[in-house]
DNA sequence: TATAAAATAGACCATTCAGTCTGTTTTAAG
DNA sequence: CTTAAAACAGACTGAATGGTCTATTTTATA
């Protein structure tokens, strides 16, 4: 049944999110969506696998949804960026845990070459996103988009990563600020 | 032999660098420093205790000496902040690798108090340092020192995480470029 | 030089690890 | 209704895990 396969990937993110991927092992799975071994191993071959699916069907969307960065009729590109930006502060769980995506990347990229390829084809398809609405946008001269949107994304994942130190949102968002400041400074 | 406790802590921030906490295991610590299990346990009396003295007596240390935020006379603090970025730049290690105190704090922190606790106290003195420096500073008004410092090392930690995707310190140059603007535009 | 403490040494242990194996049950197609 | 494949179920396995235990060697000190 397809949603026992569901109900797997939903156990193994949040675990995973929660404890990264050593320390989380199969019984910790097991148990959390309370699914026999022979079942969980029928539809993935391996707990790598298990997780690698995790990142492109549980975390891709979800990157997706936190930062919405499409681009809009009528608005300006960086105005979208900005709006973005504030609209993270308002996901508590990414504030108070974390990036999903910076939390495996830190764990696993520099170990495994397969994870460092799915979770980098993640944050090009972002920063790509970020850098066609930099190109969307009246900014003063000589402002190169590329690194501008790693620098936006550095930032963004920077604050967020230390976040879980400070107490809230409100920290995230007087960080962030300077951030904006920076941004609008870039406008015509 | 205060030598064997020294080379065991030089084993241990190698492999947990590379490979994380709950990445290396004891087999691995042994193998590398090449001593036998009975020695590392007279000095240490768990693995946790063990890696918790490394991120005092190795990791503490390393973060001072790679950014380098004391007071000089006669020297603005913008100034030293910004100089100090710039040297990160010309630290391979850690410009490929990422930064050992960032990949440490995601995936321990959110798990285990204690870590938390230690990589805290790091994280707290070099953002006091900054603060320091920035109300050592000629800025223009309005100028939040605290959360400008979160916000400076919330971006350079963020490029430093994403730099081992990115080629070279190259990349890392082009990022942090833009917070060196923001910097000099605050300056009267 | 005698003696206790510090340090070295590695065999050994219980537990947990990811993964396999052999079935049974359910579902879908002919 | 028959039959094959998909899905469920969990006992079992070998390797790896962090940590203990006992014994020996080295070092420092009285």
């Amino acid at each position: 049944m397809q949603a026992t396969r569901e109900k797997i990937l939903d156990a193994v993110f949040k675990l995973v999110y929660i404890n990264g991927y050593n320390g989380t092992s199969m019984a910790m799975i097991l148990k959390e969506c309370a699914i026999p071994k022979g079942s969980l191993y029928h539809y993935f071959k391996s707990k790598k696998e298990m997780v690698l699916s995790v990142v492109k069907e549980r975390i891709h969307p979800r990157m997706n949804e936190f930062y919405q960065l499409d681009v809009e009729e009528n608005v300006e590109g960086i105005d979208t960026i900005i709006s973005s930006i504030y609209k993270v502060s308002k996901k508590e769980l990414l504030v108070s845990y974390g990036c999903p995506l910076n939390r495996l990347n830190q764990e696993m990229s520099p170990v495994d070459k397969d994870f460092e390829e799915a979770i980098n084809l993640i944050y090009n398809s972002l920063r790509k996103k970020i850098e066609v609405l930099l190109n969307n946008s009246s900014l003063i001269e000589g402002v190169d988009a590329e690194s501008l949107s790693e620098f936006i994304i550095a930032t963004v994942w920077g604050s967020i990563s230390l976040s879980p130190k400070q107490s809230s949102q409100k920290r995230y968002l007087a960080t962030i600020n300077h951030l904006i400041n920076y941004l609008k400074s870039l406008k015509i």
